[in-house]
DNA sequence: GTAATCACG
DNA sequence: ACGTACGTGATTACA
């Protein structure tokens, strides 16, 4: 409950977007994805729906033949997902064109060309609405428009970032986000002390993991024995599967499954604690957060292996999950409280799951990097220490 | 209304 | 042999 009135306020703010970058932008993705089209005909030797993945399938596997062993989705189409398409790369010029035709189409219709039409026009602020009753975890969502899924990980997806700016000159994006909430959360539930101490030694954490489990030191680390660690402490979060790791790295079955046996062996009180969740869920039906929001599970007791098998990783994931929601949204009440007794221009507009983002009154910015930072911090009080990456810019790329 | 796809944490 | 990592929302095609 008291978390409404603080969304209700951010809702009300709203943020200020470029619309004249956008519209600019959409002028180079209508050319870009003109050409594109074009090629994608060419190279079918037929007119079709490029939009369809229907028919999309029908001219890569049918008519062009890319691939005889090719995969159907439940209902028989042919799939035509990026996953899928990215493997194709070299068997036809056809899936490179097709696979940034998808990328830029999705920029343009979702973002580009949808956000300026939600721009207030005096003002061209946009106002998302935060909901608190429809993730089952805890977390919010947002919708109309969606604020919480806004590019980041391609450079044109970037340029739809950079139209997130502050109010006016006066003003500066600020954007602060929790460091590995997740992974420090199941470390403290779990009081797995080797992962806490490392966070408590202010370790990088997938580095940390990847030295013990390779067991070399952590100065010989390389490049692909992080990134391997570093898809275990994700996947643990959510319940590996062998098969789900080697999917995710270059590791055959048998590899992934030996590293998370090693995994374990390094955090042994981490399948300790995973496992009484699963316990606890059997018995009560339920799991529950650091702040005791329950998560109830029907299926945890199922006869099906497969349904009973998503609840036991419900089990793991919701707690910690939920958890790490939990302690954003107490940060958020907190600040916001601040921000009012103190009168500060200051606002608070975005949050993003482990991130808020703030259009800081220039004058106000020292006392609000220090402001924000420790209430995020201390939030709730764990065994391991909460920490907190900040910066700030001329917009919401920068300010990331 | 559902499926497929893809954007984010 | 099966089916497999957690949580969302928007767009488009299509029945």
């Amino acid at each position: 409950m008291p978390v409404s009135s603080v969304l209700m306020s951010m809702e009300h703010e709203g943020i200020t977007l470029d619309t004249e970058a956008l519209s600019k932008f959409s002028i180079e993705l209508s050319n870009s994805l003109e050409k594109l089209h074009e090629g994608i005909i060419k190279d079918a030797g037929i007119e079709f729906n490029v939009d369809s993945p229907k028919q999309l399938g029908d001219i890569l596997f049918n008519v062009l033949q890319i691939d005889e062993k090719a995969k159907t989705t439940k209902t028989g189409q042919f799939k035509t997902d990026e996953a899928t398409l990215s493997k194709l790369k070299n068997e036809h010029e056809i899936i490179d064109k097709i696979l940034n035709y998808r990328q830029q189409k999705k920029l343009k219709s979702t973002y580009v060309d949808a956000l300026p039409k939600l721009a207030t026009p005096t003002t061209n602020k946009i106002h998302t609405s935060y909901l608190q009753t429809v993730a089952a975890t805890g977390r919010l969502s947002s919708n109309n428009p969606n604020l919480q899924n806004i590019p980041i990980r391609t450079e044109r997806g970037r340029q739809v970032r950079k139209a997130f700016v502050p109010r006016n000159e006066e003003y500066t994006l600020l954007a602060a986000d929790y460091s590995q909430i997740e992974l420090r959360v199941i470390a403290a539930m779990s009081q797995e002390e080797t992962m806490i101490e490392a966070f408590k030694n202010g370790e990088d954490i997938h580095a940390s993991t990847a030295a013990k489990v390779f067991n070399v030191s952590l100065s010989d680390v390389t490049r692909e024995q992080r990134g391997n660690a570093k898809t275990v402490n994700f996947g643990i979060i959510y319940g590996v599967s062998a098969f789900g790791l080697s999917n995710q790295t270059d590791l055959s079955r048998t590899e992934a499954k030996e590293l998370i046996e090693t995994y374990y062996e390094t955090y042994p009180k981490l399948r300790k604690y995973m496992s009484s969740q699963v316990d606890f869920a059997r018995d009560h039906g339920y799991v529950t957060t650091l702040s005791n929001r329950r998560r109830y599970l029907k299926d945890i007791n199922s006869r099906n292996a497969i349904v009973r098998g998503a609840a036991e990783r419900n089990a793991v994931n919701a707690p910690i999950q939920g958890s790490a929601a939990d302690v954003i949204k107490i940060a958020m009440i907190n600040i916001y409280n601040k921000l009012q007794q103190g009168g500060f221009k200051t606002k608070m507009l975005l949050q993003v799951h482990d991130e808020l983002v703030f259009d800081v009154y220039k004058p106000e910015l020292e006392t609000m990097k220090v402001l924000i930072k420790e209430e995020m911090e201390n939030a709730y009080t764990l065994s391991v220490p909460l920490d907190i990456e900040m910066d700030m810019g001329s917009n919401w790329l920068e300010a990331h």
